[in-house]
DNA sequence: AAGGCTATTATTAGCAT
DNA sequence: AATGCTAATAATAGCCT
């Protein structure tokens, strides 16, 4: 009678490495990118966040979800409010301060070496600077272009920053920052760190690399 | 013996409306986002995709996943970079241009509705021009929202403005160095790349909006 | 390629640490 | 805040249509 073994094998475990076969990848590329999306879409919902995804499947074909825009989202993230190296760190006092410094270090390490990839570097000789930025701004320029009222709010700018500097330096042990720094050195991700904090040149976000060993 | 009832209740069906505990939606937007970067993986290693996200939490605090990095993503992104549109598109000739403006248009119009609803109105009245930039930088935000350091280069920026206005208006030609220094009062001078200043709605990708009843 | 359909695996809500 | 636990919900691999 009838008790057709199964209706059908169900979800099967997959190996997480990249699907061999064309179509196959196809159709699992648009189902996780829909599930992806759906899960960006409830964390805004649930979590009052604001959310902006691109992505480029595999035939390069760009996809985005954003809340409350795609625009907004990148807007705010290129704009670095993040002068706002204060805002992020300072209510977390020095034990946080130390994670901070990190990830921006780990974060400047993985732009460097992405820069070198891309064989781009000589927008960044003229600063002296290996991370380019996306975004220029005119203090980013060479100081002997600027005028003098740039170079009035230049020097406040910097004189704020000290204050700052010298504050972390007075909490933060060094010693540990390094060793945590070029730790994952060590180790032989191509990409990214492993499943870690770094805040980036760009804009201090917490930012999270890929990696198959990850998660 | 103590076949103690439950050792736990259990995950438990969420309504899907912002959490109001701010601790509970604290934790939850933890390990959702979590979840969020994990899945992006994922659909990195399963399918070759190149994903970059950005991730405000509810206290604004900024965080991002990319592969193989968030700039390379949105670099291409927002220059377009991507072949699909140049291949789709272009060979269509003055059918594709139309198609642009259209989206242009509509791009500007999302982002009008969008600043209406902010009641940001501000920064368009100042330019009385509609379509807004696409980096803002920190300054051009409400003042309440700057952080110290922010108030601070704020203020000297103020200052030297206002020696400026008082005793430089004859020799120095405001109008310039007003475009140059305080270009945030004016975002036409700040900060856009080359590549912000082509048309189209930024990138032709497949958008997906934020809504409760989309997924 | 785009949608259904399960049987399974994966994620996670609520608690406890 | 972060980690571990467990039962329950949610996502999805493999098939079909």
């Amino acid at each position: 009678m009838m008790s057709k073994k199964k209706e059908s094998m169900g979800r099967q475990r997959i190996p997480m490495v990249k699907i061999k076969k064309e179509t196959h990848r196809q159709v699992t590329f648009s189902k996780r990118r829909a599930g992806l999306f759906k899960k960006a879409s409830e964390l805004c919902t649930l979590c009052g966040a604001e959310i902006g995804i691109i992505v480029y499947s595999p035939a390069k074909k760009p996809f985005s979800f954003g809340h409350p825009s795609v625009e907004s989202v990148l807007d705010r993230y290129l704009s670095r409010n993040d002068l706002s190296l204060a805002q992020t760190k300072k209510p977390q006092g020095n034990t946080a301060g130390n994670c901070e410094l990190n990830m921006l270090l780990t974060q400047t390490v993985s732009e460097v070496e992405e820069e070198k990839k891309k064989g781009q570097a000589m927008a960044d000789v003229r600063k002296g600077n290996a991370a380019r930025r996306l975004v220029r701004n005119w203090w980013e320029g060479p100081v002997d272009e600027m005028n003098v009222v740039q170079l009035q709010v230049m020097k406040c700018a910097l004189e704020e920053l000290r204050k700052i500097v010298v504050s972390e330096t007075n909490t933060v042990p060094f010693k540990e920052v390094k060793e945590d720094v070029f730790g994952f050195l060590d180790t032989n991700k191509v990409t990214a760190p492993s499943y870690m904090n770094t805040s980036s040149g760009l804009s201090n976000a917490y930012h999270f690399g890929y990696g198959n060993g990850c998660f």
